[in-house]
DNA sequence: CGCGAGGTTGACCACCCTCAACACGCGTGG
DNA sequence: CCACGCGTGTTGAGGGTGGTCAACCTCGCG
């Protein structure tokens, strides 16, 4: 029933790294075992110390943040590939929570077994480094884009760097991908409001750049919607899996 | 001339972890020598793949991106401690540039190392993943703090941050602190117009909140600001210094 | 003395927010 | 079967926050 490491369906796309036999092996000692969740299940809340590390295997979801006001800030949408709890780990508190919105298969590891990897495994937690500053430099990103671009601008970066990823990870269909996300989401994520939002999109929509329905993200134009986000087309970067 | 690792000035500071002399010993090895810089001088930038890596050990810089459109995001304020080249060390090439506004001191070393780190220093291999999950962490922060918070919420969370930061490391004097950078640098870490931060900076300084004159940072309402910026006191957290 | 960098201020207006109402599909219970 | 509530998407009206433009001031420096 839980997936074996070693065929793992992850590891087949080429945007991640390979294994060799004895990391595959480490690998296979350090996952715990597998977690099923529904969508709206919280994952790992905001100042909360999980012993649980977890690596999404299938489905996705988004992690974010609640402000004393009561506003909500997404910080990044989860998908399949994605290492998830690092901070309970390293520094001892969730600083944001996670939430499934679709059915979600993840891989789950002991927190206690980190300081091991560290120890025995070099390569592994060079990896895991590597993940960290994958995401603090998405993170530099999204902050540059919330802090100088105008609505429309920062839509088709949202969107455009949501596709490429889910393109990378073989769930995209031609120029159409999975988007399971309400407007709300995407506003809180790019510092929008949700009526803003929805106008914008249309706006995209109409002028056949980009289309969000249904659950369904489609590129129409991708040339206008990546000079839009000023996202430059590039060959996908190989990245760790853990 | 050059400071030794056991007799850093920066290590005697309650936020920094202490080592024991095998990792000092280490760290002496790993230190390749010192750069000084003047201000204004660029220390990394975006796109290149510096062989180099850098703690700041003295003065203060910043951290910034430029969009095609020639906007720029200031992504942080650099303060002594603060450890440079990461990405660049782990994913081959600089995604943001580094650039002195004071005259500075860096300890350099060299990134061809790195794996000598991972691979035979565990704990100093830990310490470095929890400085990029910590400027992970901070990045999210500034993210939500820019995605969902008016002018002067903005202008408090930054400011105070940065005095935070300022007084963890003895730089402050009471309440005030250094503060090298000109309006125009906190408008673009804030996402703001520099009209906009100027006129809201004289309404925080006529309500007698925090006031930004000469290259001085001075809290006068340190309780009314931490409301504002919606930001709780906590004890400072003891950090790797690297 | 002239120049440039940075700070300050006013006028104007646009982008985006808020409020409010309505449409639509779905599941639940009457 | 329909009524109802709920969550989500859509649309219009009105206003405020914050952007742009432009001018002026101060200060340090050559």
């Amino acid at each position: 029933m839980v997936v074996d490491c070693a065929n793992c369906p992850l590891r087949k796309f080429e945007v991640f790294d390979s294994l060799n036999r004895d990391e595959t092996a480490f690998m296979r000692r350090f996952k715990h075992g597998e977690l099923k969740v529904d969508p709206g299940t919280p994952l790992l809340m905001e100042g909360s110390n999980s012993p649980q590390l977890y690596t999404a295997l299938r489905g996705m979801g988004l992690r974010y943040k609640i402000l004393p006001n009561g506003k909500r800030q997404v910080v990044n949408f989860i998908l399949p590939g994605d290492f998830l709890g690092l901070q309970a780990g390293l520094m001892g508190e969730m600083q944001h929570s996670v939430e499934a919105t679709t059915p979600m298969v993840l891989c789950v590891f002991d927190r206690a077994e980190l300081w091991t990897l560290f120890k025995n495994e070099p390569e592994r937690a060079f990896d895991l480094t590597w993940l960290s500053a994958m995401e603090e430099h998405f993170l530099g990103d999204a902050l540059t884009s919330i802090g100088q671009m105008s609505a429309v601008e920062r839509l088709s970066w949202g969107l455009l760097r949501y596709f490429t990823k889910c393109r990378d990870l073989g769930l995209a269909d031609g120029s159409r991908c999975p988007f399971p996300y309400r407007q709300q989401d995407l506003a809180d994520a790019l510092g929008l409001s949700l009526v803003h939002t929805n106008k914008t999109l249309m706006k995209l929509r109409q002028r056949q750049i980009v289309s969000v329905q249904d659950g369904c993200l489609t590129i129409l134009d991708h040339d206008t919607l990546a000079d839009s986000a000023m996202l430059e087309v590039k060959r996908p970067q190989r990245r760790p899996l853990i």
